[in-house]
DNA sequence: GTGAATCGTTTGTGTAGGGCAAGCTATTTG
DNA sequence: CAAATAGCTTGCCCTACACAAACGATTCAC
């Protein structure tokens, strides 16, 4: 039936006809899913998609002056500053200036910020059961890990794998 | 440093305690971070991201009746009206009365739907380069394996392996 | 066959996400 | 001191969508 993009690659002195693997649209379309129904679940927590977002990139970054956050988020710096208004107003994050150039605002998540996040995470479970329903267990790890790698520019096996206090299992 | 979700973990008789995996957030980074791009790229072709996703779901669905793809859109159906109004406007998909049910629309990928599609996937060499940088080709290939198979409730090796016409390499 | 339900379509309305620009303060740097 | 920079606020605009209502065509149940 339908006609699919090729290119050719040789593999093994074979010529193999392939078609091109873009994952642009399957990303997009995946994330949509994931969004819709975690919205609901997010609510209650007076969180929204977005705000998850950047709690996570705060969580792995550390500590970040808000404009590589901007960056990273690939986000206009305006509606940053709106989207952190939010997340300190409910003490999630915390903005300290820098004291090497007090111009700038350091982004760290506050422990009240961790323990949130978590709870959303785990909040989140059925959303990601449902929508990633047809992966187990090892194929969604290997997913996580795949988007670490990819928004990160280098995979993060598991960084604080020691850590203490937390809300134990969800 | 920061504090992250964990759930108890039995493996062969020894307790591991392991930060929860969410993907739903990450995938939503990443997706915006191909939309972003994915968007001027399209613009030349006449085409938007969700059309994209939209002739993405055709291709692989086949011919299917225009409720099918709202509910796998997960989108309106006044707004998948629009959609493919679009798309039929330009020749990409074609709406053919369904000859059991004539209230029916089945909807079909054309020729040149094909064609312009795979043009595209093409055009977002770059984009997918960009964003998926630090993945080598066989992580790349397996993140789109599991993309797909997450999306489609089952995996898809190579629907139509030995198609013909098609635009070869780029 | 007549009425009820269904598929798709159009139109209209509302909301949220988010880009962009201007103007401001505090601060650093040349 | 002047110029550049980080962040904040306000205001404007556009796009993606959801939702509702009303309509024609068709099917289905009685």
């Amino acid at each position: 039936m339908a006609v699919s993009a090729r290119i050719l690659f040789v593999v093994e002195h074979s010529v193999v006809n392939q078609p091109v693997h873009r994952s642009g649209a399957l990303l997009d379309h995946l994330a949509r899913r994931m969004r819709l129904r975690a919205e609901s679940v997010l609510a209650p927590l007076g969180l929204r998609p977005r705000h998850l977002v950047t709690l996570t990139v705060l969580r792995q970054q550390g500590g970040c002056p808000q404009q590589e956050l901007s960056d990273t988020l690939e986000m206009d710096g305006t509606n940053v500053v709106g989207l952190l208004n939010d997340l300190e107003a409910d003490g999630l994050i915390e903005r300290r200036r820098s004291p090497q150039d007090r111009r700038r605002h350091v982004v760290v998540l506050t422990e009240k910020g961790g323990h949130v996040l978590a709870r959303a995470e785990c909040a989140l479970a059925a959303v990601e059961n449902d929508v990633l329903g047809s992966l187990d267990d090892t194929q969604r790890e290997t997913l996580y890990g795949l988007l670490q790698q990819a928004v990160n520019g280098t995979q993060v096996i598991c960084t604080e794998a020691a850590d203490d206090d937390s809300d134990g299992a969800c």
